[in-house]
DNA sequence: TTGGTTTATGATCTAGGAAGCATACTGACA
DNA sequence: TGTCAGTATGCTTCCTAGATCATAAACCAA
């Protein structure tokens, strides 16, 4: 369960993920950031670059915040790739 | 010297942090990120809410990322203004 | 206090995100 | 296999970020 994002594929993954750790329903989620369903998906398929507005009230709806870290040599994800 | 961000504001003033201590001009830090002066200088007075892959252009040129993780109960930032 | 560097900001234009509503698709389950 | 909750997606309208060029304002050092 990683929970770094270097592109905007894997904020969606990291987002769907912590919607579904906390059992919400993209509809849930929406209402709860007064944000659209439809929005969500589309975020969480990075079937558009979203807007940093948007994605706060995302966090903040789920409790989340970001860190904003130097880079790792590797990310930890990425190690199943290699080993 | 706090990394966290939970605004769009938060984020304008970490990624100005980082980019003055890799000693970089807005206009060195775009040309790197192939974005222009004008738009860094706007998200860093948070005077737009950027889009999400404009930030992760921003990081990657800074070699930084992105770590979405639960909040803690006081922002680190805010204890001086508590104490 | 002046000259040079860095940052802020005005204006226009285009691309595309989000609202808003509806519907199609998909997977689970009785 | 028919139903239903959940997710994906079509479409139009509105709004705005970013590109691009230009200039003003703020800062800093000599």
């Amino acid at each position: 369960m990683d929970q770094i994002a270097r592109t905007t594929k894997d904020f969606g993954n990291v987002l769907r993920q912590a919607r579904k750790a906390q059992n919400l329903t993209q509809a849930e989620l929406g209402s709860r950031a007064g944000i659209w369903q439809r929005t969500i998906s589309n975020i969480e398929t990075s079937a558009s670059g979203a807007k940093v507005d948007t994605i706060f009230d995302l966090l903040a709806a789920l409790n989340l915040e970001l860190h904003i870290v130097p880079r790792s040599k590797i990310k930890p994800a990425d190690l199943e790739d290699i080993f």
